[in-house]
DNA sequence: TAGATTGTTAATCGATTAACAATC
DNA sequence: TAGATTGTTAATCGATTAACAATC
C-alpha cells in the first residue's frame, strides 16, 4: 500500500487527522483549491509546524511557495484512514442514543453505514430507523456475521455492556465504540473507544475550580 | 485549598482521574477497603508507577505496604476534580441525543444535574424530559443566568451550534461539551470538549486498516 | 527574481516508566 | 521481623516546536 507508514506512528498523529480532515472537507465545500498549513493551523488550533510533519509521516502531499491542493489532500487523508470506502456498522440499542447515532447524517457521509440495528426489547423489535428495522439482540450473532460487520456501537443499559461486547466480537467486530459507562474488557485483536460524558465532564470541571473560585453549595 | 497543585499539571493526568475514580467508587459498592497501585493498574490498564505518580501531584495519600484507602482516595479524588459537590446543567436541544443526556443516570450519581432543557422547536416547549420541563431557545439567556448555570451541553443540528455557543457563553456558561461535528469557538475563559462519533470512528478505523486487509467495496 | 511555504533537522519540552530506598 | 507497597528519583522515551535550507 503507498501509504504504508515505514515507522510506527505517533498516536497523536491519527488523532488528529480526522480534525485536519474534518477542516479540509469544509475548505472544499467552500471552494478553495489550496491551502497552507499556517490557515490549517488557524483552523484546527493545531501548530503549523507541526501539522507538516504529521503529513510527512505518510508522505509528501504538499508544494513549497504554494501550499497544499485540498482535492488530494482530501483523498490522501481519507485513504490514510481508511475512510476512502464504506463501512457497516452495527448499532445495539435503540434508545435515544441509538436513534441519535442512527439518524446522524455526519456518519453517512464519511461513509459509515448504520445496516444493523439490534435491542432487547420486543416491542422496539420490527420499528424503524430511518431505512433500518430493529432486529432482536438474539439475531446479533447471525445479522453481524452474514453481513461481515467489523464495526459496533454500544448503546445500551450498563449492565449489558459487557455481554453485547462480547457478543460483537465472537461475530466478528474489530472496532467498538462504548457509549455505556462501563469498562468493557476486549482482546487485544479488538480497537475499543469509550465516549461517557460523565468522564467529559469531570475532566473539564478541574479547569473550572482552578479558573475561579466555584460556589460551593 | 488543600488540593492546589505547586507545579503546572500535565493534561494526561487530569485526564486519567475520572477514570481512577469510577474504578474507585466501583470498588467502595463492593466493599472492598484498601486497593494498591498495581491493582487499579490492572482495573483501569495504566502502569502503576504511573498511578503512584498522578497522585503524588496533589499529595501522598497511601500507606507503604498497605496501599490506598479507598474511601478516603475517592474523597480526595472528587475533591481534585471539584466533583464533591453539584453542578448544574443546562441542555440545548431535546432532541434523541439531547434526551438520551437528560436520562442518563451517571449525571447524577455525579452532581450533575440537567436542571434546564432548551429547544427551538416550540412543539417541543413546555412538554417534559425526566422532571424538566423544556423551554424556548429565546429564554436560554434569562434562565441560565438566573440559575447561574456554568455548564452547558451542546446536542442542536450543526448549524445552530455556534449560535447558541454564544448565548449560553454570553449567559455564563464557562464549561462546554459539544456533541455537535461543528469546530466551535469560544474564548479562551470557556473550556470546550469535542463529541463527535465520526471522529472518534475515523481515529479507531486507522489501526483497522493496518491489522487485517479489510474488504474494498 | 522575490516571496512564500514546504519538508526536515535539531533543540526543547514533557510525559512515562523502571528501579529502589523509605516505611508501613 | 519479613513482606508489601508507597513515594520519588533518574533514565528513557516520545512528542512538540523553532528554525531554516530547499524549492515552488
Amino acid at each position: 500500500m503507498a501509504d504504508e507508514p515505514s515507522k510506527r506512528i505517533p498516536e497523536g498523529v491519527i488523532e488528529r487527522l480526522p480534525l485536519y480532515l474534518g477542516v479540509l472537507i469544509q475548505l472544499r465545500q467552500d471552494g478553495q483549491a489550496t491551502v497552507s498549513s499556517a490557515r490549517l493551523g488557524e483552523l484546527t488550533d493545531v501548530n503549523p509546524a507541526q501539522i507538516r510533519r504529521d503529513l510527512t509521516y505518510f508522505g509528501s502531499f504538499g508544494k513549497r511557495g504554494v501550499g497544499y491542493d485540498i482535492v488530494s489532500l482530501v483523498d490522501r487523508v481519507q485513504r490514510i484512514l481508511g475512510a476512502d470506502h464504506v463501512h457497516r456498522l452495527a448499532l445495539v440499542g435503540a434508545g435515544h442514543l441509538g436513534s441519535a447515532i442512527a439518524n446522524y447524517n455526519g456518519l453517512r457521509q464519511h461513509g459509515f453505514h448504520v445496516t444493523a440495528i439490534f435491542d432487547a426489547d420486543s416491542r422496539k423489535v420490527g420499528t424503524r430507523i430511518g431505512d433500518i428495522i430493529v432486529q432482536h439482540i438474539d439475531d446479533l450473532t447471525r445479522t453481524v456475521a452474514d453481513q461481515n460487520i467489523r464495526i459496533g456501537v454500544l448503546a445500551v443499559p450498563p449492565d449489558a455492556a459487557q455481554e453485547v461486547a462480547d457478543r460483537l466480537i465472537a461475530a466478528g467486530v474489530r472496532i467498538m465504540l462504548n457509549y455505556t459507562p462501563v469498562i468493557v474488557r476486549v482482546p487485544s485483536t479488538v480497537t475499543l473507544h469509550n465516549t461517557d460524558p460523565v468522564h467529559e465532564l469531570l475532566h473539564t470541571l478541574y479547569y473550572l475550580s482552578r479558573i475561579d473560585g466555584v460556589d460551593r453549595v
